[in-house]
DNA sequence: CATAAAATAGTACATTTGTACTAGAAAGTA
DNA sequence: TACTTTCTAGTACAAATGTACTATTTTATG
């Protein structure tokens, strides 16, 4: 890619992300990369197409995270939770801006929206396996594990939001405290077994007396 | 309160949620209103004012659903829940523009954040009677419950957000769904007989066999 | 080198927006 | 009635913003 593309995405993510994108204008992108205004407007017909350009390399980065390490499934869960963090927080102003980018973007909003679902028939999966192993416990409520993902992907797409209404700055070492999360809210779901493993894997979250 | 102010803050509460807040002008609310943006300004020095009356009049309503019936705890846990949904639904657009507002006016981001302590406050409370009242399990992870009433918080602060970017419309029937959700996370926390009074309240919930 | 293509800068424009200001009408009060 | 206060409308303005357009420079290509 063009040497000045790149500085122009580079900038402009940086400063979305500092001060959301309705609070970032073409002018203040351009000074920052040290270019006019027209150049930028050549590389990028339309601001939108700047917006777009940060969503598809996100996206792109995301599916790069999705391998199950089939050996410990509970383990290399958390740990897929918060690489596909990680990426989020490189792009975190896409979901500090959630609703005004896919109000404004139909096309993101309808992309996301089928990732969203082939995320939730990934984690079914996982349920799927995670039961076989005998470290889940079979369902008691109805649709209980889907309900269970509908959390997950509210807490996944708005912890960065929630965070940031909390008078806390955003810093990459939150995304460990993101993690924590996750793994606790699966915990009450799992076998004698299951609990025995994730004792293992983080002995420091136990209560001990 | 004066006819013409009324006026404004309805038709300002149906833009405002509807469209979201950075896409309705003060044009756009006068002449919904069918008065002169000079009106309006007389009554609105500031847009910002209109949004802050929102939000207090926001917080007067959800102040006077907190009261919790000490007979079924469970049960009016999941009432209350539901109820301040209620109450947000009609100011829907605070939460869906929560990053916006809070970014631009630090008064509401400070309430707003002793309001979620207190309502923190409250949940660990009722986690305390519940505990007592053995209708809940004691912790096993460390601050499983205020975990617990985090993931709860996100959810409740982005449940609207959330479904919006699934292509779906907001209505008031969708509450329901989230008090599902809610009682749903509670569930595998309960103890056998916190279970048995689950079960009478919600006995849809459970799979049948 | 000559020509074409790509990149860059600068200017201009149309539009939108919040808000300030003024003048007059309506309502209340003595 | 005479006045004062409250309310309403209309105009004007300054700032910001996305983007279209033109001219110029730089780079690539034959």
């Amino acid at each position: 890619m063009n040497k000045t593309k790149k500085k122009i995405l580079s900038v402009s993510l940086r400063l979305f992300n500092a001060r959301g994108i309705s609070n970032v204008s073409l002018r203040d992108i351009a000074s920052e990369a040290g270019i006019s205004v027209g150049n930028l407007q050549y590389h990028f017909k339309k601001r939108e197409d700047i917006i777009e350009s940060h969503y598809y390399e996100l996206v792109e980065k995301i599916d790069r995270v999705s391998v199950v390490n089939t050996s410990e499934l509970l383990k290399s869960f958390i740990n897929i939770s918060e690489e596909i963090m990680t990426v989020f927080y490189a792009y975190r102003f896409f979901l500090l801006d959630f609703i005004t980018i896919t109000r404004n973007n139909k096309k993101i909003k309808y992309h996301y929206s089928e990732l969203s679902k082939q995320r939730e028939m990934a984690f079914l999966k996982l349920v799927h396996y995670l039961k076989e192993s005998d470290l889940l416990r079979e369902e008691i409520l109805e649709l209980e594990y889907h309900s269970l993902y509908k959390r997950i992907e509210v807490i996944s797409n708005f912890w960065f939001s929630s965070l940031l209404i909390q008078t806390r700055k955003l810093s990459k070492n939150l995304i460990e405290e993101y993690a924590l999360l996750i793994s606790k809210s699966l915990y009450p779901y799992l076998t004698n077994e299951g609990r025995n493993q994730y004792a293992t894997y983080f002995p420091s979250h136990l209560i001990h007396i």
